[in-house]
DNA sequence: CATTTATATCCATATATCGCGATATGGCGA
DNA sequence: TCGCCATATCGCGATATATGGATATAAATG
């Protein structure tokens, strides 16, 4: 989503949806504090998170955390970032501001 | 939910939920200015929009949004009186409230 | 007391979402 | 080039959610 105009309805039916569930909440949240949850990363922590370490700290299969990244990148509030054979995610704080204003206002 | 005690984690859960489908949005919002949106209904919209008339804006069946609105007041963010054979629904702002601030504070 | 009206609940069906294993893709290193 | 590793995508079964018709309940009305 463009952080300069201010999103659709299906853009913020999108994000909602993308928070209905549990364990993307909890990965935005691990997002926040990559130093607090993911301090045994190798790769600098400033690049993002590494795919294969979120799917460590869910306990769920590689398959079904790569469908939740997909789902919480569509939505807007994570990016990734390819570095090698690794993909790297972090947190669009600027998307998650302007979706909890709009939330604020719409609801 | 009590607005006194910061609410579980389940209980945002089944908040977010229960705004993840935008009918149950819309009526969250119709039920912000009910003049606005209700100005036909006979009774007085003080004590809250009749379920009827809802189910008559949305469209849907009867028992569906019979249905979005347990969701919703299950969830807290909307409250119903019964006055007669008839059922009014209100908004709980101050549910609303708290959860907007739980949800910027957790996101 | 029978009928109508408002609304919740029940049930069946349809659709969406979740989770996983298997597979595809693309980079890396021997 | 031949695998190995990281990750996305596919296909499928399982579960959850949505929807509407039918029914139950309860209040109002004749």
């Amino acid at each position: 989503m463009d952080i300069n105009e201010t999103m659709s309805s299906a853009e913020l039916d999108e994000m909602i949806k993308a928070l209905s569930h549990p364990v993307r909440r909890d990965i935005l949240n691990w997002l926040k504090q990559p130093e607090v949850y993911f301090a045994d990363q190798e790769h600098p922590l400033s690049i993002g998170v590494c795919a294969g370490k979120i799917d460590q700290k869910t306990g769920l299969s590689q398959s079904t955390v790569s469908a939740h990244l997909a789902t919480l990148q569509r939505a807007g509030f994570i990016s990734s970032k390819k570095v090698g054979q690794w993909n790297f995610y972090s947190r669009n704080e600027a998307v998650i501001q302007q979706f909890l204003a709009r939330l604020a206002d719409q609801l």
